[in-house]
RNA sequence: GGCGCAUUCGUCUAACGGUUAGGACAGCGGGCUCUCAAUCCGCAAACAGGGGUUCAAUUCCCCUAUGCGCUACCA
């Protein structure tokens, strides 16, 4: 059975780069209907907390991840410290009792540039006595220059091989007993029974200091596809420069989380056929892991939101309602409005709504009579005559029994040929007058949605109003 | 600096030695039309460079260039 596993660790919000390789971690378990691990990585004491794994878990559901086991290591720290000593006393790794600050001293001033193995020259007695005296120290893995290069295969790029001398001794186990990253991640991936390692391309270099653990305790390792790394528009490696790499800062700009799982699975990775919309079941079921692309790809707000955009106006209106529903602008805005009414304003807004957030604004007029009229309309399309025609309208309109949209049409476009005006004349300063911009759906359907009542009122009020 | 990885339109990508190098987003132009969208039609746009291998290279190999990544008692 396939199992993998998504190991963020906690800094306070799921990286969009992060985000994408937990999804392509999912699709492949579910796809190949395995197993999928959720593996908090929270061993730097000086940076966890529990309470950061919250946010990122809550993007993970957003985007709609089910994982099948949950791990904290920190609350594994035994395991690993057991695992250090046992390569400790199989000759794997040895004690470094030196002080970090000096080390870090002599690599910064280039005098090395890894560790120097010093304290692998310690004599027993020597070891002995520092221990006595409580001196605080590391167990580096003891990297063996035997002349043979670290090979493994990297089922994304295939054959990988370093030389051993690029190898530094490694610490495996920190002063605070406290594991680092490549002795707990070779653990748990082991003792959790991970088949499948599918991670950023950025740890492609430290993995023959994994291949060296699992070769020192005789371990299977895992397969491995290091996945492209994703950049922002200027090619340089995704981070806060770009705009926001927190993934539920897509939420709270109105992007569904089906178009950014869309999205993101598409961003180095190309399904066999020339289709680019997809939800998750069907990304599940056609998902094939030999479609990973090898080379890096820059992440596109434009191409994201077009996709978004689409997905918006093929969703069924009650599906909209109920995503509008979780913004508290929204229920602002429509409270006191019956849902048929709202229902209707969605499906007027749909296709021009690229974001959820857009609705706001553009659907504004709908519920809230325009406080202000657009400027440069107001200059473009009133004319001397236009109050006059507006007047003329709201008498046409107020004899219309039945004021549905087709009626509406014909008594205005009537009563333009009538004044023998273009129907244009008539409908650009309407637009303004009844949504305060020069920019809506169809003014017959706005005006059917927003009845005759208001319609009047608002036609009213520009005659006031512009009197002024 | 060292090591590793990558390189097709502006961007995301297709192509498993032979194609007018295909699609999508963005851009531009047009149709529809009351505006904006939607929609339809069209335009422009790419194999990083140089050597090989081959009857034939975008595709295979090598070199160069460029980019990116790693180089912690972070993960």
């Amino acid at each position: 059975m396939i199992t993998t596993r998504f190991a963020p660790s906690p800094t306070g919000f799921l990286h969009l780069g992060s985000a994408r390789t937990a999804l392509l971690n999912y699709l492949y378990a579910k796809h190949t209907e395995g197993k999928f691990i959720l593996r908090i990585e929270d061993t730097d004491a000086k940076r966890s907390d529990k309470s950061l794994s919250a946010k990122i878990i809550e993007a993970l559901k957003w985007i709609g991840l089910e994982w099948d086991e949950e791990y904290y290591q920190s609350e594994r720290i035994d395991i690993y410290k057991k695992y250090a000593y046992q390569l400790l006393e199989n000759g794997f790794a040895y004690r470094c009792f030196c002080n970090p600050d000096e080390i870090e001293k002599k690599t910064k001033n280039n005098i090395i540039w890894k560790y120097d193995k010093n304290c692998l020259k310690l004599s027993q007695d020597k070891i002995d006595k520092l221990l006595k005296d409580n001196t605080n120290f590391v167990i580096r893995f003891n990297v063996v220059n035997d002349g043979n290069k670290i090979t493994f295969y990297d089922n994304v790029r295939g054959e990988v091989s370093f030389d051993k001398e690029q190898v530094d001794d490694f610490v495996l186990l920190k002063a605070d007993n406290y594991p680092t990253y490549h002795l707990a991640v070779c653990c748990d991936d082991h003792l959790m029974g991970v088949t499948d390692i599918l991670r950023g391309e950025d740890h492609l270099t430290n993995t023959p200091k994994q291949i060296l653990i699992y070769n020192a305790f005789n371990w299977e390792p895992p397969r491995f596809y290091h996945l492209p790394l994703i950049h922002g528009s200027d090619g340089k490696k995704l981070s806060k420069r770009h705009g926001s790499v927190d993934t539920l800062f897509y939420k709270r700009m109105g992007i569904l989380s089906e178009t950014l799982v869309n999205y993101l699975t598409l961003l180095g990775y190309s399904p066999q056929e020339n289709k680019e919309l997809f939800d998750m079941s069907e990304l599940i079921e056609k998902f094939d892991i030999k479609r990973i692309r090898k080379s890096y790809s820059r992440f596109d707000l434009k191409k994201l939101v077009s996709i978004n955009s689409e997905k918006i106006r093929n969703l069924k209106n009650e599906r909209i309602y109920d995503m509008l529903s979780e913004y508290e602008e929204f229920n602002r805005l429509t409270q006191g409005f019956n849902k048929e009414y709202i229902l209707k304003g969605i499906e007027l807004i749909k296709t021009r709504m690229p974001t959820l957030r857009d609705f706001f604004d553009r659907a504004k007029y709908m519920f809230i009579e325009p406080e202000s009229y657009d400027e440069k309309g107001l200059k473009k399309y009133f004319k001397e005559n236009t109050k006059d025609l507006l007047l003329q309208l709201k008498i046409e309109l107020e004899k219309l029994d039945d004021f549905k949209e087709t009626n509406i049409e014909n008594s205005l476009r009537s009563l333009c040929s009538r004044l023998n005006i273009k129907d244009a004349e008539l409908i650009h300063p309407l637009r303004i007058v009844l949504t305060g911009y020069t920019v809506s759906p169809g003014i017959f359907e706005v005006i059917a949605h927003l009845g005759k009542k208001v319609v009047v009122e608002r036609i009213e009020n520009a005659r006031i109003r512009l009197s002024i």
